[in-house]
DNA sequence: ATGAAAGCGCTAACAG
DNA sequence: CTGTTAGCGCTTTCAT
């Protein structure tokens, strides 16, 4: 691969003049100008980006950090970020840190060392400080949280309205006629978790109905856990007539039990879940579902922080987007005729 | 963030000492190197990894190059690649071409600005020559070709048995008893799908069945191409009892079209397609795929690219990994007694 | 064992 | 307009 010099020699001029006229950054005469784009095409000149990095202090990469590669609804936030990235001319670079506080930071410590002009964050569960993170940020690079947000580390964010979807699911079971709704719910050390249980209580309180703790439980998102609760609850004596679980994970666990418990969805158990809209509709057509918009996630944080990046945003402190998700009744929760069930209003 | 000549100073070396002492590359006394220790932890000092970069010619970045972000099967393949990929102290960045040529060019010419030390790829479909690829390859980026091949493009590959799996799958619904079996291919320019139709048409032989070539249909490879064609096929006169489905995206749409025209799987129409492990299992868990392990892809593809990197196999001249695909029959092929189907010993 | 200095490839004062 | 040159932050001869 040339480089400028070769190119400066080939057209007989400096390096000074190659670079004004590849970056159209000085006029040049129209004569040593097509000396330039000649000898480039000629050569098959490409500038070597990590100097220019290393010059202009902009690698134009956007680094994307998330607790679970595996889980489909962020490698949807991922297919967003990128998409929106690569419009800007940026580059993605994606991080795992398996929801472990440790490497969390020690991916924040490359991250800040490899001069990312940006960073995307989905925190890991748990409120530990995190001394490389606000290192980050005193360095400059702006940093966005996504889907969840970290008490008392005030961000720019991109997040779900949590809350408000959890009810809406769950008044949705309780008209059609359930009582005893068990919850599956998130880790406690993670935000939308906190939120969608709140919803879940929202929604029992303004439909004036008891709740029973021994159906609300604490999973951690992962398809073990449904699966783990589900047999729990579903075996107990006084089991649940329905479900509202609070991630995709963990309901392809709770699918699983019922499958092995010989239970149907919904002659047996309704069924709505937090989950994102592209995975609901390939992989379980039939579930209630309230459907994140996991690309829209990625996308809009990578355009703020863009915007950050570029400091269109000077003169705002912390930007907080808001995005909801649309309820998508489907058959797991369709009105049955199960005899303790009575329909409201 | 502090440089290396702040650390210096700080340590009252020089920054040649500084590096040694980071890098382990010379001899240094014991007091200088506790004094740099500690200098580098006061300062919080992470070397600058452009700058290492555009010194070492190294840049420790893998790209990864796929067609489509949508499709579940690159993410897959992505993941595998990026655990990999950061096991070894990489860092991976993923570009989409969106099976565009002209943008797969792009990237190419991209990646080698970037200087990325090695690259995984999904070819686009065409057999367009591709001079950005082949001038990477000059620079000597090793590049891996990944699930695809290009005809006449010797490259390093991991890939599935695409032909003995799909035939694999075809003689699984022949010996369901099915004799009218829809094919619904991926586009013809792409090395998978035509080994897919190979294995579909040695199944036929194999078990002596005559071949009708209005059953055999190209799609792309998208949902729309599978809900497309399913809904021309069984609305026709003499539909089939059967579909092969080349992946997993047209199986949802071709999903769609039954539902729409009222028909079940198994009852009406059965079903196989090839598919990926992660997604069949979460999506359709009723239908029988042949899984790819495209995580495995991913990761493999990735340690190979890095052996190249490391120089370790250049005594040999290509190699190409050959993945097999599990068939995992599910309901959607299960034995119905529909009275035209004849079950085969 | 340590340091001075050149140079990776590029950009941008600055001088002319 | 164009060229000279000083860095960006790091590694690595090459002296000492």
């Amino acid at each position: 691969m040339s480089t400028i010099k070769e190119v400066a020699a080939f057209a007989k001029v400096s390096t000074a003049t190659v670079s004004y006229v590849l970056n159209d950054s000085a006029r040049v005469s129209p004569l040593l100008r097509k000396r330039v784009l000649a000898a480039v095409r000629q050569l098959d000149y490409r500038p070597n980006y990590v100097a220019q990095s290393l010059r202009n202090r902009r690698t134009h990469m956007l680094g994307i950090v998330v607790t679970d590669i595996n889980d489909p609804f962020f490698a949807q936030i991922i297919r967003g970020a990128a998409d929106a990235a690569s419009k800007h001319g940026y580059v993605l670079t994606i991080f795992n840190t398996d929801d472990i506080i440790e490497r969390e930071e020690q991916v924040f410590s490359m991250l800040r060392a490899r001069r990312m002009d940006g960073i995307l964050w989905v925190p890991a569960s748990g409120r530990r400080s995190r001394p490389q993170l606000k290192k980050a940020l005193e360095d400059g690079i702006p940093v966005v949280s996504l889907a969840r947000i970290l008490r008392g580390v005030p961000l720019d964010s991109v997040v779900v309205r949590n809350r408000e979807v959890a009810r809406e699911c769950v008044v949705h079971l309780i008209q059609r006629g359930h009582r005893r709704i068990a919850l599956i719910g998130g880790p406690k050390g993670v935000s939308p978790a906190r939120d969608r249980v709140q919803g879940y209580l929202d929604a029992m309180r303004q439909c004036h109905l008891p709740v029973d703790a021994v159906l609300m439980r604490e999973g951690d998102f992962r398809t073990v856990s449904g699966y783990r609760i589900g047999k729990e609850l579903l075996s107990a004596s006084e089991p649940p007539t329905a479900f509202f679980v609070a991630n995709g994970m963990m309901t392809v666990g709770l699918l699983r039990a019922m499958d092995e418990l010989g239970l149907h969805c919904p002659e047996d158990v309704a069924l709505a879940t937090f989950g994102d809209l592209e995975v609901a509709e390939y992989l379980y057509p039939h579930v209630t579902v309230a459907a994140q918009p996991s690309y829209e996630l990625g996308r809009q944080g990578a355009e703020l922080v863009l915007q950050r990046i570029r400091g269109e945003l000077r003169n705002k402190r912390h930007v907080s987007i808001q995005l909801s998700a649309k309820l998508e009744v489907k058959e797991s929760s369709s009105l049955r005729s199960q005899p303790d069930l009575v329909a409201l209003d």
